[in-house]
RNA sequence: GGAGAGGUACCGAAGUGGCCAAACGGGGCAGACUGUAAAUCUGCUGGCUUAUGCCUUCAAUGGUUCGAAUCCAUUCCUCUCCA
């Protein structure tokens, strides 16, 4: 058993904000085992590496001991958060809920201790479903809408003339609800500040101790600018095969890698950047492959890509004679055959290295060929009757 | 309740009767260059079996017209100011 100060110093590493630190130390010299909240939006059912930042801080303290407290919002992603968005998000249906919410636990377990005193799962819908209407005008007393207005992403829609639904008012109350219902005393966040300050609020006024609040840094995705998410596409997801997460760490600027390295692995690159990129990339799929899937993701790579040698590439059946268009469009990559069309007059398909620019002719083909069509699609044919 | 401004492709934003599948920018994709990076340059970017072709798109529905994103009517939605 770690002392506090010792713990202290363990958590606080890599966190972005932390309010307050003097309370964090306070709550850990209790010595009872903390109740650490980590709130989760079921909108997204692939959870990425970028959410693995803040759940390996939740590991964190449960390896000191303290119990997880994960809150499904069920109720409240029926709300839709704003939390950096600048438009209202769709709600979502109770059965997309429940399917989100599983394949969200599933995932958050590769990180997560799951034994049952180090982990306590509760869907917000517990209580809420109960609250009466007076409940709520009661909850939404306790906050004004000057205050309201503080937060960024309400004062910015708001200055630039775009709509802010009511109901977005009362996502952060319900939050802190949560927070009281579940006595947290520590809530962890990535982008919620303003949320997570109101629990301390209403926890207060609901005559408990207010939570300390935790926030980490985001993860920027794949374009090194916007944060990492699964609707913007920019994402490295938990269950992926090794080859794409090898790949996918591959293709981020040099300048992400230094973020990546500090955020994921509290590290930084070093040596020749592009050695530096493998390493980063292995390990990443160590992390959730093991270290012989890593290895081997780097070996795969360096004899794809540095030897060009395909000779591990998938499959494809295909007929001896086929329409290059319809070709293409077997490795069911692409959205539509203008698209394909278009990769193959800018000279983006070949077929064993050479280029096929006529997107109206048609090719005979051998077993063993090797088809590449824009930079990702790389497949060995195999000829069928 | 009153007055005004708007809703255009993935996003932002032009277009206000034919030259509009719709300028421009961003994003995305491809090529060159590289380290499968970045930056830069070039091209493409609604769909269709191969098309000086057809089909579907400019909030929705109807209408005027040889012809509409553009004009008219109704409806839905957003914003601003006033009450």
């Amino acid at each position: 058993m770690k002392s506090p100060q010792e713990q202290l110093n363990l958590l606080e590493q890599g966190v972005d904000t932390l309010v307050s630190r003097e309370e964090l130390l306070k709550k850990l010299e209790s010595g009872r085992q903390l109740r650490v909240k980590l709130g989760c939006d079921p909108t997204a059912p692939d959870l990425h590496i970028g959410h693995s930042v803040v759940l390996r801080k939740l590991r964190q303290f449960q390896d000191l001991g303290h119990k997880a407290i994960f809150i499904v919002g069920d109720y409240t992603s029926r709300i839709g958060d704003p939390t950096g968005q600048n438009k209202t998000r769709p709600m979502l249906t109770p059965e997309d809920i429940d399917r989100n919410a599983q394949t969200y636990f599933e995932q958050a377990g590769i990180i997560l201790d799951t034994a049952p005193d180090k982990l306590e799962i509760h869907r917000n819908s517990e209580w809420l479903d109960k609250m009466s209407f007076a409940d709520v005008i009661r909850l939404a007393s306790q906050m004004t809408v000057a205050r309201m207005m503080e937060r960024d992403t309400f004062e910015k829609r708001f200055a630039a003339d775009i709509p802010i639904g009511i109901h977005e008012f009362l996502y952060p109350l319900v939050q802190g609800h949560d927070s009281v219902m579940v006595r947290s005393d520590v809530e962890l966040g990535a982008d919620q500040l303003f949320n997570n300050l109101v629990g301390r609020e209403i926890q207060r006024a609901a005559g408990q101790e207010p939570q300390v609040v935790m926030i980490l840094p985001i993860l920027e995705g794949l374009d090194g600018v916007q944060k990492m998410s699964k609707s913007k596409g920019n994402y490295i997801g938990l269950t992926e095969p090794p080859v794409d997460m090898f790949g996918k760490a591959m293709s981020i600027s040099d300048e992400l890698m230094g973020r990546w390295y500090k955020l994921l692995f509290n590290d930084q690159p070093t040596g020749h950047p592009m050695e530096a990129k493998k390493a980063l990339a292995r390990r990443i799929v160590e992390q959730y492959h093991g270290m012989a899937a890593g290895a081997q993701a780097l070996e795969d790579f360096e004899k794809r890509f540095s030897k060009k040698d395909y000779s591990d590439a998938g499959e494809l059946s295909v007929t001896a004679e086929i329409w290059i268009v319809e070709l293409v469009e077997k490795t069911g990559k692409f959205k539509s055959r203008g698209d394909i069309r278009r990769i193959i007059q800018q000279g983006g398909v070949t077929i064993d290295g050479e280029k096929i620019t006529d997107d109206k002719a048609r090719v005979t083909l051998r077993t063993g060929q090797i088809l590449k069509a824009g930079k990702l699609v790389v497949v060995k044919l195999l000829v069928g009757n």
